[in-house]
DNA sequence: AACAATAGTTGACATTTACAACTGTTTATT
DNA sequence: AATAAACAGTTGTAAATGTCAACTATTGTT
C-alpha cells in the first residue's frame, strides 16, 4: 500500500488544533500562544526536580533564545518564576506559581474537551492505534 | 479509556517533518521553507482549472495575505506564474513552470522517502487507521 | 447608478525560526 | 594553580509566519 507523505498530511492538520483552542482561549480572555501554554505545561508536568531552560529547549526541540523569550513572558506575567540554582549559578530551576497551575487546568480542560469532540465518531481502537503511531514516529524521527 | 489531549501530542509532532525535510532539503541546496513547498505542491496538484490565491489560503486555512508573499517568491524565483484571468481581473490564475514541477519532485520523493522510514515497524493496518483518524479529525474540525 | 461583495495588495505588529556571538559559571585538562 | 573547554543563559539579527485592518480594483446585485 502506498503511504501517503507524511508532510502533507500534517501540514494540513497542524494548525487546525492550535487554532481551535487559540479560538477557544480567547473567548476567555487568554492570549498566550499555543507555545507559550506548551511550555507552562512542561514546566507543570515536568517529573524533572529542577527544570531549566535547557531542558525546556530540548523537550521541545527548539532553540534556547525561543524558549528564553517565552520564559520571560511566563515570568513577567506571574505564571513561573526562574530561582538560580544554588548548586550551580549557570542554571535558572522554573516553577509554576499558583497562578501558572489555574492557567493550565484550564487550557488542560480546554484542550480535552476539544480533543473529544475532534474524536467523535472514532472507536477505542482506532484512537488507541493513532497515538501508537505518532508515539512511533516521534522515536523513529529521534533516531535520524 | 482517557484521551490525551491532541495539542500536546501534536505539538511534540508538528517540528519533526518539517525539520527533517528542511536538512534534507538544505542538503541538495534547496532552501525553500516548509509552507513554501506546500503552497507549491498546491498549485501543481491542483484538480482546478484554474486557481487562484484565494482558493490556497482556503486549502492551507492561512491568511491571504501569507499566501500572497509567498506566491511572490515562488513567482520571482520562476517557479510559478501568475496571470490575470481574462474573465475576472480581480483574480489571478497560478500555473506551475517547468523548474516548478522539477523541484515539486523531489521535493516529493524526499517526502515519501522520510515517511517509509518514520513508518518502518508498523503494520499496514496501523497505518491506514492511523491515516484514517487523521482525515476523521481534519472533517470534525471543519464543522467546527 | 449606487451599493455590496470579492480578490488581491499593503502595512503593521507580535511571534517564531534559526543562527551567531557574547557573558558568566562550572568542569576538565594541563 | 592556571588555563581551556563546555555549559547555561542572554542578546542581537534577519527572515518567515501569524494575524489583522485598511486599502484599490473589479465584479455582482439591487
Amino acid at each position: 500500500m502506498e503511504i501517503q507523505p507524511l508532510g502533507m498530511i500534517l501540514g494540513g492538520l497542524k494548525g487546525i488544533f492550535p487554532r481551535l483552542m487559540a479560538n477557544r482561549m480567547s473567548e476567555l480572555g487568554i492570549t498566550y500562544t499555543f507555545d507559550q501554554m506548551v511550555v507552562l505545561m512542561i514546566v507543570r508536568h515536568s517529573k524533572q526536580k529542577q527544570l531549566v531552560q535547557q531542558d525546556i529547549a530540548e523537550h521541545m526541540k527548539k532553540d534556547k533564545s525561543l524558549v528564553l523569550r517565552i520564559v520571560d513572558v511566563l515570568e513577567k506575567d506571574g505564571l513561573i518564576v526562574r530561582i538560580t540554582d544554588p548548586n550551580d549559578r549557570r542554571r535558572n530551576i522554573i516553577n509554576i506559581t499558583g497562578k501558572g497551575v489555574d492557567l493550565t487546568d484550564l487550557f488542560y480542560a480546554e484542550e480535552q474537551l476539544i480533543t473529544k469532540e475532534l474524536m467523535v465518531g472514532l472507536t477505542d481502537e482506532e484512537i488507541y492505534t493513532f497515538y501508537k503511531v505518532i508515539n512511533h514516529v516521534k522515536t523513529r524521527a529521534e533516531e535520524f
